[in-house]
DNA sequence: TCCATTTTTATAATGGTTACAAATAAGTAA
DNA sequence: TTACTTATTTGTAACCATTATAAAAATGGA
């Protein structure tokens, strides 16, 4: 079980208390969210958090392969800590993100046509239980 | 053997020439282009051309089905043509963007944990064949 | 402590996109 | 055709996510 101080160290990044407090929210609460998400969650416990430190903070873990940007159905960048590989699913209705781990079969096929392949992004929209269940 | 016009009219858009050239440039160049790409490459041939023109073009074209948006990995819209399901691989090197016809197994399957799949966005990145020739 | 480096911050700038309202074009009835 | 109504295009300003910049603050070592 590794601190996130550990995580940051791990990866030559300096533990400040910004960067602890954004990561430590993304490893917590896995609902994918943006940068401003990210801010107006920290915003109280840290009233001085710039928006800046933010997207520095989201670019450095990124960089670093810390955490997974999310191009979905928007111009809006979504961010997740990184785990095992995974389906995003979106909900039309409510606009909720969906973690699926569905086993797709070509996550194992790392050449198509000819072409290296190294990321695979697998995006879905549709209803989601929910909704459909309260559409009834 | 259907013309952009008649695709318009089937649509309930009027055909003007606007609209035309447009509709033209994504069915004759799948290139994937962005809003900003098809401005450029039409701004030569209708010189009054308005980039809002362009986009209110594409929002309406993309409400009727005609196009289809693509968020790949950028905050940049790419639109085409909407022919049958496939799949986006975009070169981390030269930046092109190709369609893959690769069959993947979930396209038949439209409903996963319970929630109602419509769209399949299979987004992969990597090395495009010409640039891993490129680099021995 | 002093000083150099890193990190954060506020502000301005950028880039893609949308809102708005005026100008133009198209369609229709007399 | 004209007069009038509606649809479409256009230029401009606004918007919103993101990035650039430079000053301020924090950190860490000598
Ligand atoms: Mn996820
Ligand atoms: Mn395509
Ligand atoms: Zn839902
Ligand atoms: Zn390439």
């Amino acid at each position: 079980m590794q601190s996130i101080i550990d995580i940051l160290k791990e990866n030559d990044i300096a533990p400040s208390m910004q960067r602890i407090k954004i990561l430590e929210y993304l490893k917590n609460y896995k609902t994918h969210p943006t940068a401003d998400m990210i801010y107006q969650a920290l915003a109280d416990e840290i009233p001085t958090l710039s928006k800046t430190t933010v997207y520095n903070t989201l670019k450095t873990f990124t960089e670093k392969g810390i955490l997974m940007a999310l191009y979905l159905f928007s111009n809006e960048v979504h961010y997740e800590y990184n785990t095992q590989p995974h389906i995003h699913f979106q909900c039309t209705k409510c606009n909720k993100i969906y973690d699926l781990y569905q086993s797709f079969d070509h996550y194992n096929n790392d050449l198509i046509d000819g072409h290296k392949i190294t990321e695979y992004h697998i995006n879905l929209k549709g209803i989601c239980k929910n909704c459909l269940e309260k559409g009834k």
